[in-house]
DNA sequence: ATAGGGTTAG
């Protein structure tokens, strides 16, 4: 998961707990020092001709620069109506198309013209080089550098030098390599040669080494070009060193090199993949200014960045653009829109999309399909799906095997059992894909989602005969099926496989073995238990302070010993945690007053957001994501909540809304039985005045009357 | 067959 969405998914639970905070890869005042640019500045940059030269830091740097430029934007495309101001605030940041070709010209940030290759020399002694390429391939790192003089024993000419470095792999070999060309002077190493031992590296992710060799160009003299640059900046960006990225980038114009479109796409991608959207609409629409016509590339770069903001004003921004720029979308950019309309929540206009690139005459390739596929398992499409899957078939388009897994894993979402063991079958069979622990596991998946234990755990097994290594979430699936079945022997059965196999279980699984206490036999208890104890022992610790009755001054323990798992606990479990607890508490006859104690902590932790929902007419209770149990303290609490409002407002009633309601959802394929039934069942054991609507399944309703009446009738039983 | 940028699964 990615630390963004670990940074917005509970704010005010890192503000008690004191977690440490995910850094963000870089501070931000690092991210505006952009260089002083120095070079030539054209006629109108006349803000430019005042910088300072380099090396120093006072000057106006070009992101301050920018910076105001990107604040004017904002005042001009200021949402005129204050509806929907969150959505408009994302829109305001796009400027309009019609930015290009403004009344003064704008300083440069890039070249118009990519940087050109000069036309290869003709060379006639490259009919040895296959050998001496499959040869180096195969030889190992302690016989290289004598394979090398064996192979070589004349100075190789400046070209088959190259030749044979730009196919060397691992990185190793490449280092070598080039080490032996310096050491040997044949000839002079230039840019090209460092260019190519970079991009080498590059596939090793040796970003250290890249620094090494960038170095030593500069000390030596050689001139870094635009290859060098963009090879750097994407390898820094491989390997998530973005302030570095940035600091290279900052370099070149320092050094009076100005970017050509390829290396101001290969930093457009670095401020995306952090986010900084703004940073990289300013980068943009500057560049745009200065006559740049973007090409498939940039726009497959902003698409991507607006998919991972699930920001769909984004998208269609970026398919606005390049209809403005005259750019028509390619395979890759309408397979990054694609994913980024999916990743909006938008199956529609995906579905439209993509339509629309098959009337345009192109062919999808692979990741097309996996992205549709996963769109239309997420919307639960299952029409569309099947659909698309008989045109894959009958079209013959492309498959590979993250394709074959994505349908499993759709078919696993949409109970489609037949459907799913025929494609397992047909993966088998294709010769080109051999089912992975992916695959195993999503067959797993699908047979735990459909209650079908023993098929699951044959699958299971005939991936251990495969000797395919089963994935914790393989084993996750079971536990969770056995343990809603009260199969308690199976749950330990498979328990004991994953610490076999050496299988790390992490949170999510630890989460289940706690929902499995939440439900079995006092007497089965303990096997559960021993299984906690291996996989994290705290937890134990913590159930069984549960199980002990508060004596009053105890609270802070149980808070400090919760606040203390939760911490090292990932975020998404964190919820569950709490939930299966509470569970445990009033399944196991624990005191209820822990269950309460269980939830307000959570309350405090930031584990319930969103719970309450006050507006004019109606205050609901949204249970949600809650389990029964922590949906009855919850409900509990508000009770007792809403009793002392209307203590209060005894002489202004009018104050409370005419409606209260709870809504459980109406549970979905995964959770068929629901909270809802649980909740409902809950509801008719109790005196609440809250009753099931008759429209809208999954939602509980109270009148103002009918609450008054019934704390009335409370005080008088009083 | 000799150097650089973007897209795929819980």
């Amino acid at each position: 998961m990615s630390s963004s969405s670990v940074l917005s998914s509970s704010p005010s639970f890192q503000t008690f707990l004191d977690l440490p905070l995910k850094s963000t890869p870089f501070p931000r005042s690092q991210l505006l020092l952009f260089p002083p640019p120095f070079y030539k500045p054209t006629a109108g940059a006349v803000f430019l001709c005042n910088s300072t030269p380099p090396n120093t830091n006072s000057s106006p740097s070009l992101s301050d620069q920018l910076h105001p430029f990107s604040l004017d934007l904002l005042k001009q495309t200021q949402p005129d109506t204050n509806e929907q101001n969150q959505d408009n605030l994302v829109l305001s940041h796009k400027p309009k198309s019609t930015w290009i070709n403004p009344s003064r010209p704008r300083p440069k940030v890039l070249s118009l013209n990519r940087q050109r290759r000069p036309p290869l020399p003709y060379n006639p002694d490259l009919t040895d080089l296959p050998r001496i390429s499959s040869r180096l391939a195969s030889v190992g790192p302690d016989e290289f550098s004598a394979v090398i003089d064996e192979l070589l024993p004349e100075p190789p000419t400046r070209e088959t030098a190259l030749l044979i470095l730009n196919s060397l792999r691992p990185w190793q070999k490449a280092q070598q390599f080039f080490l032996w060309l310096r050491s040997g002077k044949f000839f002079e190493l230039d840019t090209i040669f460092y260019n190519v031992a970079i991009k080498n590296l590059r596939y090793g992710k040796q970003f250290d080494a890249v620094e090494i060799l960038a170095t030593d160009m500069i000390d030596s003299g050689i001139e870094l070009d635009n290859v060098t640059y963009s090879t750097i900046i994407t390898c820094a960006k491989r390997c998530s060193k973005f302030d570095r990225a940035i600091h290279w980038f900052e370099r070149m114009y320092k050094t009076g090199l100005m970017p050509d479109e390829v290396t101001y796409s290969a930093i457009l991608d670095v401020y995306a993949k952090l986010g900084k959207v703004e940073e990289v609409l300013s980068l943009y629409e500057r560049a745009r200014s200065n006559g740049w016509i973007p090409d498939a590339v940039a726009y497959s770069v902003l698409g991507k960045m607006y998919g991972e903001a699930g920001d769909y004003e984004g998208i269609q921004y970026v398919l606005q653009e390049m209809k403005t720029a005259g750019v028509e979308p390619n395979l890759v950019v309408y397979n990054t829109l694609l994913d980024a309309m999916g990743k909006a929540g938008k199956p529609g206009l995906a579905r439209t999309l993509f339509d629309e690139m098959l009337e345009k005459g192109l062919r999808p390739n692979e990741k097309t399909l996996t992205a549709l596929i996963k769109i239309y398992g997420k919307a639960r499409w299952s029409k569309d799906a099947i659909e698309l899957w008989d045109k894959m078939k009958s079209n013959n388009w492309p498959m590979d095997f993250i394709l074959y897994n994505t349908l499993l894993s759709m078919c696993a979402d949409l109970r489609m059992v037949k459907e799913a063991e025929s494609l397992f079958e047909d993966m088998k069979k294709s010769g080109r894909c051999v089912p992975d622990s992916w695959s195993y596991t999503a067959m797993v998946n699908i047979y735990t989602n459909s209650g079908m234990g023993d098929k699951a755990l044959e699958v299971f097994y005939s991936m251990l005969d495969n000797n395919v290594e089963p994935n914790v979430m393989s084993c996750t699936c079971l536990i969770q099926c056995f343990g809603k079945a009260k199969r308690i022997d199976d749950v330990v059965k498979v328990f004991d496989v994953l610490i076999q196999r050496g299988i790390n279980p992490d949170d999510r699984l630890c989460g289940c073995l706690l929902s499995v206490i939440a439900v079995c036999k006092s007497d089965q208890i303990v096997k559960v238990l021993n299984c906690l104890t291996m996989a994290k022992p705290k937890l134990v610790g913590l159930i069984n302070t549960l199980a002990t009755d508060d004596d009053d001054d105890d609270d802070d323990v149980l808070k400090e010993e919760f606040r203390g798992i939760l911490t090292e606990t990932v975020v998404e479990s964190r919820r569950p945690f709490c939930n299966c607890l509470i569970d445990i508490c009033l399944n196991q006859n624990f005191s209820k007053q822990r269950a309460q104690q269980l939830f307000s902590l959570g309350c405090l932790f930031g584990l319930y957001p969103g719970l309450h929902v006050k507006r004019d007419r109606e205050w609901s209770l949204n249970l949600r994501s809650l389990s029964i149990g922590a949906a009855c303290m919850a409900f509990e609490a508000w009770m007792e909540n809403l009793t002392a409002c209307v203590d209060k407002k005894i002489d202004g009633k009018e104050s409370l809304p005419n409606l209260f309601s709870v809504h459980t959802g109406a549970g979905s394929l995964k959770l068929a039985t629901g909270l809802a039934t649980s909740f409902a069942e809950y509801l008719e054991k109790s005196a609440f005045p809250f009753k099931r609507s008759e429209e809208t399944p999954g939602r509980f309703v109270a009148t103002k009357q009918d609450l008054i009446l019934w704390i009335d009738q409370l005080t008088i039983q009083l």
